[in-house]
DNA sequence: GAGGCGTCGGTAAGCGCTTTCTCTGCTAGT
DNA sequence: ACTAGCAGAGAAAGCGCTTACCGACGCCTC
């Protein structure tokens, strides 16, 4: 109860001289270590640690371990959240592991994305976990794999999230898997004047999925022309300003696929502010399932991804305590979710 | 570009040697010194360092210099907009720092936010900050003082966010005020017959958010009977809930307030599962203005409240880099937002 | 009953850094 | 020409912790 007014923490020597035993002992009854240490002794050492307030130095600890108990997660955008759902995953599965998780943003950059596992590196975390999309053509690509390479020669464990990106271990999502079977059950409600608001051609997400749902629609002899298909940010602005330029062209639409939930949220948004209503007018769909998009009007038909799933995989893929304990890739699967933003189609339409 | 394929990182003992200089001179030249070292020594030992992949080991770093570059930050659920644009706003300010930011969770429960603080403060970081609402009469409340004030006495720094918690500097949020303000809006807007969804009583969030609703409305002799006023969790199944719970009890209500944007989403699938139209039939309202809010339909009139401005002010306040940097608490304004859950109601209604 | 062995405290040597202090080699002042 | 003074490299003492290693002690075995 009584605070110890010291001007700095107590270390494990305050603690040791206080129990009156050595630094060695305290240190073994304290944190946990394969030496067995007599119980009256233990006792006292874990009741002056109490008295003083005292709690391990995990730097210190760290340095003297040699190994830390950090892991690191890169995310793009922490307020997004197809991000803040995967870093719960993460953080729980850490939490079960005593490791504390470190969040880093990026902002989309791959040039942000490079510095920032530089800087990690200082941390020397166990696990680094890069949640964002891989990017094609990139100059910064190889250097990052060079960085995470070395990274992991010098003992640490790199785990990617979305596209295979071998040497390294990945959660691999069915972005083309599952935008396929989306595409064969919106042709199956009866879609047939189909565009696509997809993201930044590098970034391989975005076209993984669009290249599903291409072929999704292919094998209902739905084609998808180029002009059919727009380029935008990856983001609910990009979708909606993406949907405006799609209204704009004039093109004969009945449903718009926007390869994330997130854009998807800006396309039904640009629709009823041009006086189209969402769903009944032109379908939606999306991509994630997150949280949001059951609770916007109309509720989005959506691909689902277990995002907190998939972060919890990351972490235990990363740190061998997955299920497989070898394996250095799960994949984790899509479920096709339809709801009121793509209401069956006359399909005498088109 | 040859990659260093030792077992473990390169040190600065390698570097040093690498470089023909000594210790002390490869770590002054590396890692910012007063004192001035040969431009040409510092260029090879930037050199060596480049060469050998080296980077600084922070832990080693902080344990020597006996101090960190750590902001602990701890939230209840960081996949709720709230604490992760929040969130957003600690860790762009920390960048802007060279701070590193963890995020622990305690999803909302008292006693795992002491035990968090607990381990957290095993990593000596230089600020806490935490960001959860305070609770009334928790047990645990005192031992979390006791504990973050022994925290600070060993040189460490908290900063809250909501409520006041004196001796401890926040980042206050003004509930009542902008719950006030709010109710004033809507009982202008012609809304009589008014039922709050609110949270747990313990949560001082929520209590201070109904209160500030109830003199608002006060101001427009509208009563707040205790029957007009359910408690439910927290979250959107509370909201969702909550609302059932209210039809049931046949109650006339023309407006819901929910005291979180959360919950207000959850009120507005509720009314609309049960054929209701929120904003035509009932109007909804909610707080905290969450980027999701303005998505849904109708738009959820709410008030405004700059959540990763409020981030960044927490960082800012407890580094001591705000811009008052005597501060120890800090107002941030709320704003209401009428939006189409809340639409002129005719006047004439109950 | 002596030697072997297993326990378990303590001593001290690190872990990778920073920083004080020492010491050398200059420049500059008289 | 000689010393005071300064710059700056290097040696070494930490920071708080872990973990060989050492040695005292008690027990078992033959």
């Amino acid at each position: 109860m009584s605070a110890p007014v010291s001007k700095s923490p107590a270390t494990l020597h305050d603690v040791a001289r206080e129990a009156g035993v050595s630094l060695a002992t305290a240190s073994r009854s304290l944190n946990g270590s394969a030496r067995k240490v007599n119980e009256s002794y233990r006792l006292r050492v874990v009741e002056a640690a109490q008295r003083l307030g005292y709690t391990t130095n995990l730097f210190a600890q760290a340095v003297a371990k040699g190994s830390t108990t950090t892991v690191a997660l890169i995310v793009a955008d922490i307020a997004d959240p197809y991000f803040s759902s995967i870093a719960a995953g993460v953080i729980d599965a850490a939490g079960n592991e005593n490791l504390v998780v470190t969040i880093a943003v990026t902002g989309r950059s791959s040039e942000r994305e490079l510095d920032t596992v530089r800087a990690l590196r200082g941390q020397r975390p166990k696990v680094m976990i890069l949640a964002g999309s891989r990017t094609t053509g990139s100059p910064y690509e190889e250097h990052l794999r060079a960085e995470l390479s070395s990274f992991e020669d010098t003992g640490g464990k790199v785990a990617f999230i979305s596209q295979d990106a071998a040497p390294f271990a990945t959660v691999l999502l069915d972005n083309r898997g599952g935008a396929r079977d989306l595409a064969i059950a919106l042709a199956g409600l009866g879609y047939r004047r189909v565009a696509v608001i997809t993201g930044p051609a590098e970034i391989r997400t975005a076209e993984e999925r669009l290249d599903g749902f291409r072929t999704g629609l292919a094998e209902h002899g739905i084609p998808l022309l180029p002009e059919q298909i727009i380029h935008a940010d990856f983001t609910r602005e990009g979708g909606y300003r993406g949907t405006q330029e799609l209204l704009a062209s004039g093109a004969p639409v009945d449903l718009i696929f926007a390869v994330n939930d997130v854009m998807a949220v800006g396309v039904v948004s640009a629709l009823r502010d041009a006086g189209v209503v969402p769903g009944q007018d032109i379908g939606v769909a999306g991509f994630d399932d997150i949280p949001t998009v059951r609770d916007i009007t109309p509720a989005l038909s959506t691909v689902r991804i277990p995002l907190e799933d998939v972060g919890r995989h990351a972490l235990r893929l990363a740190t061998g305590t997955a299920t497989d304990a070898a394996a250095v890739q799960q994949a984790v699967s899509t479920e096709t979710i339809i709801r009121g933003s793509t209401p069956p189609r006359d399909a005498t339409a088109g």
